[in-house]
DNA sequence: TCAAAAGTGTTCCAGTTACACCCATGA
DNA sequence: TCATGGGTGTAACTGGAACACTTTTGA
């Protein structure tokens, strides 16, 4: 006989729950934003003061608190920490290096989400001072602790499942083709042929033609397309 | 001026983290072995002895100490509860919902990995007994904690990612191509045309012919086959 | 009329699918 | 000679890639 009595299992499971209990769990959110004047992605970032990485640009992370769990931690710390809200954060996966983190055992889990600056009200004038910057300008900078590789992971996966990721939060409502062509190759940082791209698009049924048309420009108006699946959850 | 001394932060992180130290981090693997005479998947469980679940079938987990990393952790709790070792674990995500394990909040993350049963010797005689069972039979019966759902998102990550996973570890070094079929068959459960997955498996140079041939069968012997990428890792 | 970006089709190639018969062996 | 699974090729279709000129507008 090999089962013991209930009691002393959960006993025993505590006890060693508790020996175990010198590892914290924290979540980190990729955010990614798309500037459609530069056509580049951005990266909301905010500023350690954890040493020895005090000063260095960082994800949105924070502890997940006991009775939450991680999908809403992720949700609950982007908005505290930077009032972004109402946003689809994905998770990519753990990363749990034992010296990730200078003040213990701390492992993460990474979750990403695309969302478009320009319509977001960040908390910027208070810690932690949420703010975009460049990718680009990013890859040679260093982060805190392993972020640059969580960054690097995150943006592979949003790369790798480029059809399956809700673009869409990145966009306006309505946009020209050529404005959709750019994020994605931003995000894919590649160019894509045009024509392809609008064959493509199109075929899909991703999007589809509304009777607006650009204003203010100085060439022909381009069309204003929009998603279909618009509000559609992210699907990956 | 918003920055504090380092100390200060160093000592607010820790409190921080004392006051959330109240839950655990475990590592489940999702082990797939491939049973060749009857060309099934086949999953190593554990039997759970942990109320409610006492009884039930779980998939091979347990905590991860302090001082390891999680890949580590994943390793070292699949050899110690059932003597596999050298295997390739790689990671599916996080599962981290409040309630999943009973006795507290345990955050797991899952691996998986693909072996082949008749080469590994498992420690049946002593607890927790790994054995061996049918993908298909598991699918009717509960299991413990939420490895129901665990293991479905591994078997859709693995069906996902047929051309990337390590298949190579499901079979013997020598191997005919209808056992090769059947092996992704099962894996993606559904019937795949012999012509066309002869062609497209060679094409693709994942194997190639030896000079060997199948033993006492009762039918014309067929050619065995063998990995090009023998022992190169996990791509993903 | 010029500058700027919008808009549009075709051809080629590669990969995928569907499909049926003969072959080699042991019983 | 029969039963069993092994082994093979072709035609039709689909999706991706390459590629250049005309159109519309505001300045």
């Amino acid at each position: 006989m090999h089962s013991k009595a209930p009691e002393e299992n959960i006993n025993k499971s505590i006890k060693k729950i508790d020996s175990y209990f010198k590892s914290a769990l924290s979540v980190d959110c990729v955010i990614f934003g798309y500037d459609k004047e530069n056509e580049e992605l951005l990266l909301l970032t905010l500023k350690s003061d954890i040493p020895p990485y005090k000063g260095l640009h960082c994800l949105v992370g924070d502890l997940v608190q006991i009775n939450e769990n991680i999908d809403d931690a992720a949700t609950r710390v982007l908005r505290e920490r930077t009032g972004i809200d109402n946003v689809f954060l994905h998770q990519v996966r753990a990363f749990g290096d034992v010296d990730r983190h200078p003040v213990g055992r701390v492992v993460t889990v990474a979750y990403y989400a695309l969302v478009q600056p320009a319509s977001i009200k960040l908390n910027t004038d208070q810690p932690p001072h949420p703010t975009w910057k460049s990718l680009e300008n990013l890859q040679s900078k260093p982060m805190a602790f392993d972020h640059k590789e969580i960054l690097h992971e995150s943006l592979l996966h949003i790369q790798n499942h480029i059809l399956d990721i809700p673009v869409e939060s990145m966009l306006p409502s309505h946009f020209t083709l050529s404005e959709l062509q750019s994020l994605y190759e931003a995000i894919l940082q590649k160019p894509l042929d045009k024509r392809n791209f609008r064959k493509k698009v199109l075929k899909l049924n991703l999007i589809r033609e509304t009777s607006r048309v650009q204003k203010n420009v100085t060439h022909r108006p381009a069309k204003l397309y929009t998603f279909n699946r618009e509000g559609k959850e992210s699907v990956l």
